[in-house]
DNA sequence: GGATTGTGTTAAGAGTTTTTTAACACTTTT
DNA sequence: AAAAGTGTTAAAAAACTCTTAACACAATCC
């Protein structure tokens, strides 16, 4: 089975974005699509392998959003737009834009330079979690809130991605204990409530206004969004 | 010492030509031209890391270049033309072109495309790694830190040829295994850290002052940048 | 050939970090 | 108010790592 590349399409008029779903369709990839910023970073979760993104857009202007998705995760952006001022594209490309097209764009052009960008783009696709404000890399085992860096143990940094995997739904302590530790003999209850507070103690030290855990009674624990 | 980039300049008016060379150069290129494109074939060899193509050249047609150059290597090319027919443009695409920049252009728009498409190109080739006062040549099995050459053995130079590698993400135990160890049964543990502990000590003593190979408890190890 | 040098592995003890346990205070539910 | 469940802390226990040293083996050099 051949893995289809994704593309994320990040625009607020609706004919372009449409129009722009049936083109990459038809050129053979997986299309997903935004109609603004903020909505585009909650999408950026999944397997993204580039982005198109509209300058105009509602909310956030381009220069955030196209800061905030690299920070994510380094996928190519093809920014699209009407502007030709030069300041405006010196400065995206400064931002880690990877190519400008001006609106209009001719449709086999904008096919042509997404070749492009997906063939450079040899990244092997980490899976990154972004929540909130925090980051947790599965593959280089990072993890930072707030910007910052925190060190979290194995079973720690095990107990947080399955939370984070399962975003605003309750993970059971049967589900973690079956999942964090290998053992028969599961640990005792004590135990996960010693490694939540000090996953909780380490998040407030690095964002003090911010909760994240949220305990279920007798349940298990969620990740709130 | 720092490898400077090469760039390969296929223009046929002399001015033009020239303007490019110096633009490059004061933004830090090792810098080649061309007048022609049968003259760029011939300089076209394997240092250089980028071609920026003009289209309008005596004798062969841009179409026939741009494919004997990709035969050569595979490097991206930049192509400049006042030419803005969207045939020509799609027909370069097709033919292996990185970009198309319409003449006349903004030469900080030119330097920002450089640079994204040079970024693009570095995983595959550069045979040395630099990161901080650590050179480690891949080809010629060389390492020197602080200046000064240090003495790997083959297995030590493996680890931290994987290491610096991943820079700044945690490499697994397992994954060195893999990959340093070609036999089913891989060695022990210990093993491992005995080599860590080696490598660590020879970094040492060429640099007393620098910390480069951290501990990831029950995980493994990581290149710190 | 025999000595020398360098490499790779294993073992052992010291050292470090993580995990668990236990105790007690606290919160929620009934 | 009692019962059940949770949060936090400190200390013990377990797991893991680091270093040193020893040994086997291979390549190199008189």
């Amino acid at each position: 089975m051949v893995k289809l590349k994704n593309i994320l399409i990040v625009e607020d008029d609706k004919d372009i974005n449409e129009m722009l779903q049936e083109l990459l369709k038809q050129a053979g990839y997986d299309v997903k699509y935004a109609y603004s910023g903020t909505e585009a970073l909650l999408i950026h979760n999944d397997k993204i392998d580039l982005i198109i993104l509209d300058l105009m857009l509602p909310g956030k202007s381009g220069e955030e959003i196209i800061k905030e998705l690299k920070d994510i995760k380094d996928v190519p952006v093809i920014v699209t737009s009407a502007i030709t001022d030069m300041d405006t594209k010196l400065d995206l490309f400064k931002l880690g834009a990877n190519d400008y097209v001006t609106k209009p764009f001719n449709n086999d052009e904008l096919l042509a330079r997404i070749k492009v960008h997906l063939k450079n783009n040899t990244n092997s696709d980490s899976s990154i979690l972004k929540i909130k404000d925090i980051l947790l890399d599965s593959n280089g085992f990072k993890v930072s809130c707030n910007g910052k860096d925190i060190n979290l143990s194995k079973i720690e940094f095990e107990i947080l991605k399955l939370l984070m995997q399962n975003c605003n739904q309750v993970v059971t302590k049967s589900v973690l204990f079956d999942k964090v530790w290998d053992t028969v003999d599961s640990a005792d209850e004590n135990t996960l409530n010693v490694h939540i507070s000090k996953i909780r103690n380490k998040l407030k030290k690095a964002n003090p206004s911010e909760e994240y855990i949220e305990t279920i009674w007798s349940i298990g624990y969620k990740f709130k969004n």
